[in-house]
DNA sequence: AACTGTGGCTTGCTTG
DNA sequence: CAAGCAAGCCACAGTT
């Protein structure tokens, strides 16, 4: 099988490279050497082109993804041809080499027996003089470039060198070095011209875009054009395999002892397909007809593989549901058991992910896994990482029911079965317009980091990548993360939480009651303001500058450069306001056409995500640039600020009744009073203060974060309340659901009597439920995670778990963490039991449910003077407290 | 020796 | 990332 479609672009070198045959005796010699092939990168041009559609320009890629090929011992480029629809793999012809600093100079290092013996064995190829600035003591430094023959002579064998002496940015991936080195774009487009080098292809940008332009300063243009280029509409196919498995057995790829029988398949491009293999040799052709999709049936396990791939190979993109995991690898083993080795040409292991030799593998699991993605992106839409959730929430369409095991199925359902997850993946991409496909691109953009990564790599690592490009255009050496953790920390607070590592955000405390007409305000994003505005940065915060000593952090002993802008800061200043001042107004915006609407929305998201996460990463220990003292800074400026916009709103007689992090609850307020105080804090703190929601009541106990109001709008809002969390029982949780229904209608005091007369109904007919075993037992499940393994759990053993020990005893098996466990409550024991060990609804423990329903309800009844009366199984109205009427005295 | 009450601590979930 | 909530575990002290 040959890839005739793969067209690789490179050109062979003019001659063997002298360079790697003869010993080099002295830098000088390298010096000349690396003159011409390493120092003279290629510059990457740009060419404007007005309006052209983008189907129709013929020899305009996409930078998709790169990687370096050992066999060629060359990086090279992935372009999707977005006229042909396919990827095409451009090898490095600039001679460009792997490289990492060392801030010895080069004599020094040329002492050293182990850089002689590398240069010797031709590991090194040079080493080379720098000026670097190094950002932590904002100095110009001297720093010795080591240019090597491949990457792993830098890092990733034991004997590397980084693992021998010190270096800097050793541990930035080869290719990412090479894009960055290269100037190039991820995401964006580009040409080739008639030296086979990719020239950057710039579409012009729509009328609204260049509007917006006008204001901006030039780098924010750049983002701006990079980031609404459009993104091509991406051909793709899906795959999902099924292997015949014994029941109870799941099927290993390190162990493929069972046949592949299913491969579904579902393309972009309106292709149907599922091929079986009959391996019991019992299908007819006449019981396998489906109107929804083509089947066709081999006699042989391998003709269905091959068949398989040859379908996959017309496709650029191949679409997974886990197939990092397990379709791709268990078809790489099982054809490898089968004899089929070719397969090795099309499928190929990488470190943490499969790749395909054609294309671009994704696998959607570890995308829709990513924390960030989950969190801002969908809204926390979906709660398990499985394609029957996640589909379910984004597209309203879950997997089929089964009996469980294929021996329980007719072939006819097996196949249906399988096709509908091929389905299910493909539209997960599609759905809102190809939202997935492009919420990927713009992240890749935004990071630029290939589509391999950004769909495999969490949020703090697209930072990170970005973060390496903005060091390089300033040139300076990026830090190690030892030696920012080394910087001066200089911490005055103990963190109000045990096992934090420092102080957060500020909680007022509410004031319980119904109140009515709540104006909540909020800072717009706060903390991504703060790291704009007060300049934070890993090297910022508490610089080598004596003149800045005195640029103090409120009630802190942290200060911050005057001198120079933080990276960090810039970032989140430019992503901040190219999202608020551009892509969100204009995702709103109604004389922009509906598609481009939308598409700026998708922009916004990704933005979202980004911005979100940047406070986040710089105090999470994992990011490279980790700074606590710069983590602290935010914080501590944002309890100054909402501290200070408290004293303001006090001054001006208004009424803070709750406020959390960033946010104030107003009662009531006079306009032109919060006119000022909007405009008073703009002027003093530089932040943005907005009006977030008005509740028309808003109902606040005593709990901080524990609330509920009815908005403006007639939704109602319900935060932090037991009734909403995951885990309580679905049962308790309808009941809560219904009283807050009742309250939805409630205006003034006549509804609220009546319908405080309805809610004790409710809760009473709940009781007796309870009490006479009427609710089913699905109904009293609580759910929750199992977030190690159960041998993990050391210090006590949580409810969950004796559960969970319970079920992994009668069955055998080893939970994973992550792993959703359902109890219920009961009378044995220890008072709990996983569902699946409960025969009936006489196990279940009434008196405990009941009490779960008192203390859940009890948050919103103590506020509108509904006692619930513990131990007794009645609700009563406390008559003696003052009714309601006393919130209605306004 | 069995029971009850208390407080520190762990765990999971939510808010911002 | 921290703050904050509820439930439950568990050790300990003080009854009965």
């Amino acid at each position: 099988m040959t890839l005739d479609r793969f067209i690789n672009k490179s050109r062979k070198p003019k001659m063997d490279r002298d360079l790697e045959k003869k010993p080099i005796a002295s830098t000088q010699i390298q010096e000349e050497l690396l003159e011409d092939s390493i120092r003279e990168q290629p510059k990457i041009e740009e060419k404007r082109i007005d309006e052209i559609p983008i189907e129709a320009e013929d020899g305009i890629y996409m930078l998709v993804s790169a990687n370096y090929s050992s066999s060629d011992n060359k990086p090279y480029l992935l372009f999707y041809d977005i006229k042909n629809h396919r990827i095409i793999k451009w090898m490095d012809v600039t001679d460009h080499h792997p490289y990492a600093y060392s801030k010895e100079p080069i004599e020094s290092l040329e002492s050293l027996p182990l850089i002689v013996e590398r240069m010797n064995k031709q590991q090194i190829l040079g080493l080379r003089t720098e000026e670097k600035i190094d950002p932590l003591s904002d100095k110009k430094i001297q720093v010795t470039k080591i240019i090597v023959r491949d990457p792993l002579i830098i890092g990733g064998r034991a004997d590397s060198l980084r693992e021998q002496i010190k270096l800097w940015e050793a541990d930035i991936k080869y290719y990412v070095n090479y894009i960055m080195d290269l100037g190039l774009e991820v995401g964006s487009y580009y040409f080739f011209d008639p030296q086979g080098l990719p020239r950057r292809y710039i579409f012009q940008p729509s009328k609204e875009i260049r509007k917006a332009m006008e204001k901006l300063s030039d780098e924010e243009r750049k983002w701006l054009e990079r980031l609404a280029e459009p993104v091509v509409d991406f051909k793709r196919i899906a795959l999902d395999i099924e292997v015949y498995n014994p029941r109870g057995v799941m099927p290993q790829p390190d162990n493929p002892e069972h046949p592949i029988f299913i491969i579904s398949l579902c393309s972009s491009d309106g292709l149907k397909k599922v091929l079986v293999y009959d391996l019991r040799g019992d299908i007819s052709n006449e019981g396998i007809k489906n109107d929804k999709f083509d089947v066709e049936v081999f006699k042989n396990e391998i003709e269905l593989i091959k068949r398989a791939l040859d379908i996959i190979r017309e496709y650029p993109i191949l679409i997974t549901f886990n197939g990092d995991t397990f379709d791709l690898p268990y078809i790489l083993t099982r054809s490898a058991k089968l004899g089929f080795k070719e397969v090795r040409d099309f499928i190929e292991r990488g470190r943490n992910e499969i790749r395909i030799t054609w294309g671009i593998h994704i696998d959607l699991y570890k995308f829709f896994k990513n924390v960030s993605i989950k969190t801002y992106a969908f809204s926390g839409a979906y709660d398990i990482i499985s394609l029957d959730s996640i589909a379910r929430a984004l597209i309203n369409k879950g997997k089929m029911e089964t009996p469980g095991h294929f021996d329980e199925m007719s072939i006819q359902e097996i196949i249906e079965y399988g096709f509908t997850d091929a389905e299910l993946t493909l539209e997960l991409t599609q759905f809102n317009n190809n939202l997935v496909m492009r919420l990927i691109t713009i992240i890749a953009r935004i990071s630029n980091m290939t589509i391999d990564d950004v769909t495999r790599l969490s949020v703090s690592n697209w930072i990170r990548n970005r973060m390496f490009y903005l060091h390089r255009n300033k040139n300076y050496l990026i830090p190690r993360s030892d030696e920012i953790r080394e910087k001066k920390w200089g911490r005055h607070f103990q963190p109000v939480t045990k096992g934090k590592k420092y102080v957060g955000a500020l909680v007022i405390d509410p004031k319980p009651g119904v109140h009515f007409n709540v104006i909540v305000v909020d800072f717009a994003s706060l903390y991504p303001s703060i790291l704009k505005e007060y300049n934070i940065s890993y090297e910022t915060v508490n610089c080598p500058h004596d003149e800045c000593k005195t640029n103090l952090v409120p009630e802190t002993t942290t200060w911050i450069c005057t001198k120079k802008k933080g990276l960090i800061s810039e970032f989140a200043g430019i992503i901040r306001d190219i999202r608020v001042n551009v892509f969100k107004k204009l995702s709103k915006d109604k004389n922009v056409s509906r598609d481009n609407r939308e598409f700026y929305g998708v922009i916004q998201r990704a933005l979202k995500v980004i911005i979100n996460a940047l406070y986040g990463v710089i105090g999470a220990d994992t990011f490279q640039f980790y700074y606590l003292p710069a983590a602290e800074a935010v914080t501590a400026y944002g309890r100054y600020v909402i501290k200070k916009a408290i004293e303001k709103a006090g001054e001006l007689g208004l009424e803070v009744i709750y406020g959390d992090t960033d946010s104030l609850f107003i009662k009531d307020p006079d306009m032109d009073k919060l006119e000022l105080l909007i405009e008073d804090i703009k002027k003093e703190y530089r932040l943005q203060l907005e009006i977030d929601k008005i509740y028309k009541y808003a109902v606040l106990s005593s709990r901080k974060k524990n609330y509920f109001g009815l908005t403006s709008e007639g939704i109602i809002d319900i935060k932090g309340l037991m009734g909403k969390k995951s885990n309580t029982p679905p049962f308790i949780r309808n009941v809560f659901y219904e009283i807050l229904d009742k309250l939805r209608t409630v205006e003034d005091i006549e509804q609220f009597k009546m319908v405080r007369k309805d809610i004790i109904e409710i809760i009473r007919d709940a009781e007796t439920k309870l009490i006479n075993k009427e609710v089913p037992l699905e109904e009293l499940v609580i759910t929750i995670t199992l977030s190690k393994y159960t041998d993990q759990y050391t210090k006590t053993t949580p409810q969950h778990v004796k559960a969970a020990r319970k079920l992994e005893k009668a069955f055998g098996i080893r939970l994973q963490p992550g792993h959703m466990i359902k109890i219920v409550k009961t009378r044995n024991n220890d008072g709990v039991a996983p569902i699946e060990l409960v025969r009936s609804v006489d196990q279940i423990d009434s008196k405990k449910y009941i009490e779960l329903l008192h203390s859940t309800l009890e948050q919103i009844l103590e506020v509108l003077d509904i006692k619930v009366n513990k131990g007794k199984k009645v609700v009563m109205i406390d008559e003696r407290k003052v009714s309601l009427d006393k919130f209605f005295k306004f």
